[in-house]
DNA sequence: GATGAATGAGGCTTCATTCAT
DNA sequence: AATGAATGAAGCCTCATTCAT
């Protein structure tokens, strides 16, 4: 039988992984079976062990796809004129347009990148990425007089990785989370925190009782 | 072997929950076998199930001290004079003291109780009672002119339960996880968030350059 | 401690028994666990095996306690002068006055029989007592001219065994069985196998369609 | 391997309940193991559970072709011109020609059912059928003056039941049953109980002695 | 390349039996 | 003698993976 055209290929991978999104974030990775994979992207088993071949190697390539997409759009974070404003799309995006269950297999997948040496790798690259991004768009910053020149860029680059942390968990986890007051909230702690309102002063009033009632 | 004294019995199940933990944080949940924990535990199966009717119920049993500790743990926070520095010894205990593999039993727990209703309901009664202690507190200070009496209470809550969901997953997930950096610097964070110094200002500067050098 | 006084030792044994007899009726040998008999006769498994040695003892404590009693109205029927009147009572006492689950234990026995070497011998020997008692009897009725000198003893027990073990199969597994219309069918069936009314004339009426109304 | 045909799917479930149904008769239904069962069809654990959900749908299934086979007989009995003979044929081949084992299965079935639900049903709609065929046969017989007209039917019906269960149960649980002699007798009585010789009067001579003699 | 039936190791759990107290 | 917690072999079933077609 001829090969499949490269395209082809690429995209029944795509379509797989897209089942196993559905089925991993649906019940977990360990609690999702191989079969119900099959059956969500309507191949058979065999068909699946030829672009994947094994449950770890499609825990690695569904990993692979969410932190690449996700390095993607922070990638464009650090380039943006308004940091600010790019932090509020970002968050719009991870914590309101997407659904919730997506952002649970970011966790999951943080989770098993603890154990599988092979997720370990993906997951903490695109980390690292993300804090050499954070300490250098601080150190620009910095250099040009937009926050507090006090600042400790490493310090303030931790604080902002566990605020993004603690969002993906919170919306993750939490069936209640109200993005319409927390995501503001945070917002207003970020720029207290850099030291100034920065770009986008008309989007980010002070934080006080009258203007949060939701 | 007559009947077991009840003291007896509760260290026993202690003693089987230890090892559960222990093979639930190096495996997780899923990965980890009832045999595992046996041998861990040193007990047959035939005894292990004497104490647990099951590996669910063994989860739950698992989340359920592991949330009712932390629940302790939090409350004394409410109740505390010195918010700040009882946050801070909170922060030591799960952030420092403890290993990362306890923060790792903490998120799998978190993950668990999105799947598993028995772990969610433990789960989510925790988290709504760390809810209402926050707000709370908030309000008490508020009215004790402690912090600033312009803050809303409820988006500072949720910003503070991000905060803290953010630092357990950081310690549990990230291997080089720096606590001499991160800590002080969300301590500082927090202060600011409220307002003011606070109770403990000697112990917790400005958050600039030259102190966090690490 | 002292050694158990041999009644109660005897008493203790039947005690287990009955707690046995009634669990194996409820659920059968197989279905039934130890600790079910336990439970029943209030009896700790230590305990219990100080008087039967193992599940298959007991089982076989059942057999033969459950046959012994049989062999003992049985054998009353041989010696009996009136024996369909003889035969209507054991009727009476198995099919009718006995709970169906006793008979159920007569079944479950019989099929134990067959795998279990213990209880096979204890079932065949009741079952060969049977055989030639219900031999010697007709032998006896024979050269007593009471029945048709024509009969063929042999076959004619056999015929008896067979109607008498149909009848606990019923018994036992039937929700339905009637009683009323099957045993006095049954009964009239025999005497005319007999070849007369024998001894009960009034009692036993000839099988016709206007007396069996139900 | 593409998908089985039909056929081939319908052969491999019987091959399994062929060695089911001998391990089940060797060993009774629950001291034989699922293991055991592979052993004797040569299939693995996980492909028998490709045809059977579970033990229990197993001995549902064996109840199932068990009984449906009888059924099948005997419905060819109330059709018959020749009642006696069928009977008699009927007798040869569960009596005679099948082993006893299989007679074995019938008795296991029938206390089965006693306890599991899903075989009661199975079983006991065989037995109504084969109580409702008698009744329509002997109506049948009676209308056209074959059989006594005095006869009740349903009482009659009663102890033909009877006697074909205590049949099954002697074969099955008798290993010195003895067909030659058994059968020609219960045959006679038969005859008997219908009132007349019927349609074989030269196969079935009056019960005596002589002929009798082993 | 695809199919899907088949494999078989291994997981959870039960339960007859033992034995320290 | 009695207790009942403990043992551990074994049972039922699942599921990642293979392979004949």
């Amino acid at each position: 039988m001829p090969k499949l055209k490269p395209d082809t290929q690429r995209a029944r991978r795509e379509h797989i992984l897209d089942a196993a999104e559905h089925c991993f974030a649906r019940s977990g990775f360990h609690r999702c079976t191989m079969q119900d994979i099959c059956k969500e992207a309507s191949v058979s088993p065999g068909a699946l062990y030829v672009y994947f071949s094994s449950k770890e190697a499609l825990i690695a390539g569904i990993a692979e796809r969410n932190r690449a997409d996700f390095a993607a759009r922070f990638a464009d974070l650090a380039d943006s004129g308004d940091v600010v404003q790019a932090l509020r799309s970002l968050a719009q995006h991870y914590f309101v347009d997407e659904p919730a269950h997506k952002q649970l297999m970011f966790v999951e997948i943080g989770v098993e990148a603890t154990r599988n040496p092979q997720v370990g790798e993906i997951y903490r690259s695109v980390d690292e990425f993300c804090s050499a991004s954070f300490e250098a768009l601080f150190e620009r910053l910095k250099a040009e007089g937009r926050i507090n020149p006090e600042l400790d860029v490493l310090s303030l680059s931790r604080v902002f990785e566990v605020i993004g942390d603690g969002l993906f968990w919170r919306r993750a986890t939490d069936p209640n989370f109200d993005a319409a007051r927390t995501i503001p909230a945070v917002m207003r702690t970020i720029e207290t925190l850099l030291g100034a309102p920065l770009q986008s002063p008309q989007a980010a009033p002070r934080m006080v009782a009258k203007e949060a009632r939701q």
